[in-house]
RNA sequence: GGCCCCGUAGCUCAGGGGAUAGAGCGGCCGCCUCCUAAGCGGCAGGUCGAUGGUUCGAAUCCAUCCGGGGUCACCA
């Protein structure tokens, strides 16, 4: 249920039959028309600005139709009060019965509070962190990781049908790199001195790669020329990779649906195949680009290539798809990447990707536009860096790998669910600052931990009341007299749980899963100030002893916020805890 | 120089075109005989980078400019 909605159905309803009734004039669009809640309590529960934005093409004064609209609304048994107020605004007051119909909801959906249809069932896929297979997942990858799966989860929740995936860069000369490599640490498993040159990647997770080949292969591949063994490491080595990032993306509780191989796509006609399509527009030429504007021009040459008209579609700039001497630039296999995906009949894309890539994102769109012919938008997060600190000192670290802090490093000191929530703070085009001490912290300046507080304490008044004896089942708690919540910090409490489908609706259309750590953190403000308030004044504690009754009303609030933050928590992939240690 | 992102309280940051712009930290003042004070309440602190524009209404949308960061033809 979203209460939001529903009253804002109610009000275009009653502007439907104004309309009917020639209050006002037929034809209006209401699309404008919102139902939200207003930044001050003053003004009542909800506020519309139906008036305001109707008076314009009604040629009304506001007033008029919003004092005809709240004699309308008043009739409504769930509405207190309709007052028209400043400019125009019409200001609802809710029963309270509503506000306790929110609580008794919350524990009826349980788990499923908040979710909702507004995806429609659209597909929709989520590719995100597509990390090269050359090495373990490190922090740069963690965000990523985590706002894709988070973000992943929230569309999933809003209606949506979602399909996770992973674009494995295996197509280009960084394998290469990783099969040479490997190749050292085979010969260092034959007992052998490694020549790990220049250039190639000195981390000692590959030597578990060379003692796999020496497995497979003995000595046989000792002295051989690069062309015998190439082909094989490489492709041996990157299945141990992948393997690895694989358990990586496990130790951050990240799964996917579909892994997709950019090596796949050659020799198999795809990429010819999208490039033949974009041809086929019109919209491939042979051509030479103009120098970068502003860039000192120094080594640049004209050069014919062949190149994609993405201009056509946005950008600002063609793009090149082959080089000049013939072979295919990274750009066209992605764009038979994302054809491939257009072609499995996705209503839109999402690409999470690093914010360096934020050159490559008009060319990407251009080429999705281009293929799909404007019918599936492609969004793209690009995804800022983390800096690490530890006690504001910035932080490094070389553990296993050599030169970077890897994932696992992050997840072992941190926690997997301290690390989401956290890499959740902020949105995806801010800078992160992720401080090893402070998200151990436990305090409220830690929103972790603040959240998780929050859930503890409903648990320890649902253990104490157990205790005591009373029934707290969910289903038991729903048919508790929810009248006896009538106290405005009880009605606000419920209030804020009645934000969270809301909240849902609102991230899930902007790609936006931080919102949803930010909710909770109001959430849990609110209880915990809900809480101290028992401290003055007796007959807010949840216990009332003595009187069961009035106990399990207040109990099925606090449950009713404990089902939020556990439904809010999943959608960030994040574990409530039961107790504090 | 082109493009992208950012600029909101001393600091770190929220804020879907709505009314008197919010939170945490830091500062000051209060609150535990009582479900976890690991918390809560209050006070102080702002020309929302600047200037124009659109609008009944702009932190939010548009344009230009100023700061900071990223990125910039045959690397992925």
């Amino acid at each position: 249920m979203n209460l939001f909605t529903d009253i804002r159905e109610l009000v275009v309803a009653e502007l439907t039959a104004m309309a009917a009734e020639g209050q006002i004039p037929q034809g209006l669009d209401f699309a404008n028309v919102a139902v939200e809640p207003p930044r001050d309590e003053a003004h009542g529960d909800m506020a519309t600005n139906a008036a305001m934005v109707l008076a314009k093409p009604a040629a009304m004064p506001p007033r008029a139709i919003a004092e005809a609209l709240a004699a309308r609304l008043a009739r409504d048994p769930r509405i207190l009060g309709a007052d028209v107020a400043g400019p125009g605004f019409l200001n609802l007051r809710l029963s309270n019965l509503v506000w306790q119909g929110v609580v008794a909801a919350a524990l009826r959906e349980g788990a499923n509070f908040g979710r909702s249809a507004i995806g429609r069932g659209a597909r929709v896929n989520v590719e995100f962190v597509s990390a090269n297979p050359t090495g373990p997942m490190h922090v740069g990858h963690v965000r990523g990781a985590v706002v894709g799966d988070a973000l992943a989860n929230l569309l999933a929740f809003a209606g949506w049908n979602v399909t996770r995936e992973y674009y494995i860069n295996d197509g280009g000369a960084q394998v290469d790199v990783l099969a040479r490599s490997a190749y050292e640490r085979y010969r260092e498993a034959c007992g052998l001195e490694p020549e790990i040159r220049e250039g190639l990647y000195p981390g000692d997770y590959l030597i578990p790669v060379g003692e796999a080949l020496k497995v497979k292969y003995g000595s046989a591949l000792i002295d051989q020329p690069e062309a015998v063994w190439l082909t094989d490491i490489r492709e041996f080595a990157s299945q141990m990779m992948m393997q690895m990032i694989r358990e990586d993306l496990a130790q951050l509780g990240v799964r996917m649906d579909v892994y997709s191989s950019e090596k796949a796509l050659y020799g198999t006609g795809k990429i010819e195949a999208a490039i033949q399509t974009l041809r086929d527009m019109g919209l491939i030429y042979e051509g030479v680009l103009e120098p970068p504007k502003g860039k000192a021009p120094e080594d640049w040459e004209p050069r014919v290539q062949t190149l994609f008209r993405s201009t056509a579609h946005g950008d600002d700039v063609d793009r090149p798809v082959k080089k000049s001497d013939g072979s295919w630039t990274y750009f066209a296999p992605d764009i038979a990447y994302h054809h491939d995906k257009v072609k499995r009949g996705f209503d839109l894309l999402i690409d999470i990707l690093g914010a360096d890539h934020g050159g490559y994102v008009k060319r990407m769109k251009a080429a999705v536009s281009a293929l799909s012919q404007g019918s599936v938008p492609l969004d793209i997060k690009l995804i800022q860096l983390v800096k690490l600190y530890k006690n504001g000192e910035p932080f490094k670290m070389s553990k296993r790998a050599g030169t970077f802090v890897t994932l696992r490093d992050v997840v072992e000191q941190a926690g997997a669910d301290v690390t989401r929530f956290m890499m959740l703070t902020r949105k995806n085009d801010v800078a992160l600052d992720f401080d090893f001490a402070k998200v151990l912290e436990q305090s409220k300046d830690n929103p972790v931990f603040y959240v998780q507080y929050a859930n503890a304490r409903i648990n320890s008044v649902l253990r104490k009341a157990r205790e005591a004896g009373l029934d707290v089942s969910d289903a038991a708690l729903a048919r508790a007299d929810l009248t006896q919540l009538s106290h405005a910090a009880e009605i606000d409490m419920a209030q804020q749980i009645a934000e969270f489908p809301r909240e849902v609706e609102i991230a899930a259309k902007g790609n936006e899963p931080h919102r949803i750590a930010f909710y909770l953190y109001e959430l849990a403000s609110e209880f915990h100030g809900l809480w101290n308030r028992g401290n003055e004044d007796a007959s807010l504690r949840f216990l009332q002893d003595g009187n069961p009754a009035t106990s399990s009303a207040k109990i099925a609030l606090a449950r009713a916020t404990g089902v939020v933050i556990s439904a809010g928590l999943a959608i960030l992939g994040v574990t409530p805890v039961e107790e504090m240690r």
